[in-house]
DNA sequence: CGACACCTTGAAGAGGTTCAAGAAATGTGG
DNA sequence: CCACATTTCTTGAACCTCTTCAAGGTGTCG
């Protein structure tokens, strides 16, 4: 029913429900404007009037293009702006001093990075695309003139960065008390449930990160990230072809990601 | 040098600097003021002039007080609040479906809890008081106009949700990259950390937590918790007594919790 | 004083890690 | 476009950290 190849030559996601003009043109000739884009009920609040979408218009005056491997921004920049990803995946992670780092996140279109900057002006993390990637580049102090002014969109602000301590609390609930299988299935269905609200397949995916990357995010090594996805496939739950995923039985995913204590 | 014993009787924190009065004075009665709080320099913004302080009387209308062992909100409850600590401390924590509950922070004078609820106008986890404790009740739309109106408030608040999320990140490190003595040993420098900044001492402190709400912190079992206490006390880091404990040595501490790679 | 919650410690066991080797995919330069 | 280097992934075997199970000790509160 859905497609789940609706990515460009790169497999990249690119879009909610078009595609977006693959000529290239100069990017600053092109109008950025919220109001026209197809990922806006993905970043920006609902149930705007026309003249709060104009000036929401205003907000994001320039978009960058970010290659795979490098980084949007890195711990300890100067914090300026959070960015809303067009295109392309992002991992963030965070370094401890001895080397080890911590993948904190995977984002991916529609999502939001660079809240971690705001407490100190800077940055506290690193986010990496994993895919060449485009985000639009929402300046801060223009973010909070709009939001003293338009109140929907104060209330999303507050909404965006409450989302993100839930959803952080859920990772520390899966890092603290579940074990590696338990891990993964949780991974793939949070995964696909994102594809699957951008328009992709529920049960179908091509991972953007390494097994490694992928193990970091959930406390294992990528050994072990590697057996289980074998032993799912084993057990045919899944079906691993390197980065392509089938997923053959979700139940059984949420079965093993939420174990019911027996009645 | 500072005063590890600045608690009342029943052993809970009780300020910064001095002692709020201690007669049974009916709390509708007290005018509660920010403006003359001695923990506002933790809860609230600094360089406000005078009107702006003023603004934020208005914004805490009621205390509330919060029996041991009683939750503050409860998952699934009703969001209208952010509550800042005036004394007492707390637990956070999120239960999955099969029962597993995982403690996500520890909260003590000061510090702002609620912040979880803002994104699905519903709570999503649970906060449970470990003493006695009592709470600045702060109507979270009226927080919304006042940061609308007062810039560094605005400020503020957002700052405070930033430092929650830096926070879950540098929780989802300990749990995804760091031993059990490593975890261990950052939870106690932290704590101590906290402590000192409210005037305490930066070597002795009471837990007011058990071994188990420790070990679900740091994804570990209560006898590992209670084993490691031993190991550091065997290895002369730190004096246990049940709950009390003395830390001799905050350079081995620091050493564990941050081990370096040899160069 | 007795009941209860909390903490400590030991011994056995399991889950995940570490080390190692090879295979598959990907990227690079001639 | 192919050869080669590099990265990524898989799988096995030994090992280790933490957990589990169990028992006893300590402290607290009605």
């Amino acid at each position: 029913m859905l497609n789940p190849a609706a990515t460009n030559k790169n497999g990249q996601i690119v879009s909610l429900k078009d595609t977006p003009a693959r000529q290239p043109i100069k990017l600053q000739a092109v109008k950025v404007a919220c109001s026209n884009c197809n990922l806006r009920e993905l970043c920006m609040p609902l149930g705007l009037n026309t003249d709060e979408l104009h000036r929401i218009d205003e907000l994001v005056t320039t978009r960058r293009k970010v290659k795979r491997g490098t980084a949007l921004f890195h711990d300890g920049d100067k914090f300026t702006s959070l960015y809303a990803i067009r295109t392309g995946f992002f991992k963030t992670c965070v370094a401890a001093e001895d080397g080890r780092d911590q993948v904190t996140g995977f984002q991916m279109a529609g999502e939001i990075v660079g809240l971690d900057g705001i407490v100190h002006d800077h940055h506290t993390c690193n986010a990496v695309a994993l895919e060449d990637a485009e985000v639009c580049v929402m300046p801060f102090e223009r973010l909070e003139e709009l939001s003293r002014e338009v109140n929907v969109m104060q209330r999303h602000l507050h909404k965006i960065m409450s989302r993100e301590i839930v959803r952080e609390n859920g990772v520390m609930l899966l890092l603290g008390s579940m074990r590696a299988e338990e891990r993964l299935a949780a991974f793939l269905l949070n995964l696909t449930q994102r594809l699957h609200t951008r328009g992709f397949s529920a049960s179908e995916l091509v991972l953007r990160m390494t097994r490694e990357e992928i193990g970091s995010y959930l406390g294992l090594k990528l050994e072990t990230v590697s057996r289980t996805f074998s032993k799912f496939a084993e057990d045919g739950i899944i079906e691993v072809k390197q980065r392509h995923i089938c997923i053959l039985d979700t139940e059984a995913l949420k079965r093993i990601a939420t174990p019911q204590t027996c009645p």
